[in-house]
DNA sequence: ATTAAAAATGTCACATTCGACATATAATTC
DNA sequence: GAATTATATGTCGAATGTGACATTTTTAAT
């Protein structure tokens, strides 16, 4: 059962979105969102599955602790290219690339 | 036959690579190089089938006409943000962003 | 519980990317 | 071939993204 039809049964008169819905962004927007959740999501896993910490993969990349985490964070300060370029940095091809936007 | 071995058969002193070899780039700075060529090539792609003209998509966007080329000429000044945004505008969702990559 | 390592958060000077504009070149229509 | 429309190229001030640093919080190991 969906917690909006949970909170009709129930009487509240809130619900739970998504940030898109929050935001009131149109397609575009919540699409682009979406594209950073992901790439943020892959860039961790892969850094995990490689076993580097934040700090490795900052050296390697030549970038710092604080912006990988703030990669992971899919911090609005932090560019696609950026999260791309993580990706890359900790062991990740073009195709994992391309996976994780599926 | 390759022009790597016409070459050789030639005995001509040069050979045809891509820009990756040319510029000497390592495995990442080449991947992130083919993915914004792809990603600009499919940006191009997805404005002429969805016939709109630069200047139609740059509005769409709040960007401007010069900018749209340069993304689709992928220009070092252009970031792969842009690039996606493009697309996205033009009418492609996340999942022609993903089939561009593979 | 202490320590140590890893990760998260805030800030800032500097670098890169941005839209806009001017202008050039190419393609299309008449 | 002149006019019109589309695309390309160069430049610039403004806006956004960057690494670095300091500091805090979380996690892991003993």
């Amino acid at each position: 059962m969906s917690i909006l039809l949970k909170n009709k049964l129930q009487g509240t008169d809130w619900q739970i979105g998504d940030a898109a819905d929050f935001l009131q962004l149109n397609a575009e927007e919540s699409a682009l969102i979406d594209i950073r959740l992901s790439l943020a999501q892959a860039a961790k896993q892969s850094r995990v599955q490689h076993e580097l910490s934040q700090t490795e993969l900052a050296k390697r990349m030549k970038s710092s602790q604080s912006r990988i985490a703030k990669i992971e964070a899919a911090d609005p300060s932090v560019s696609i290219d950026l999260m791309v370029r993580a990706l890359l940095a900790s062991g990740a091809g073009r195709a994992d690339v391309a996976r994780a936007l599926r």
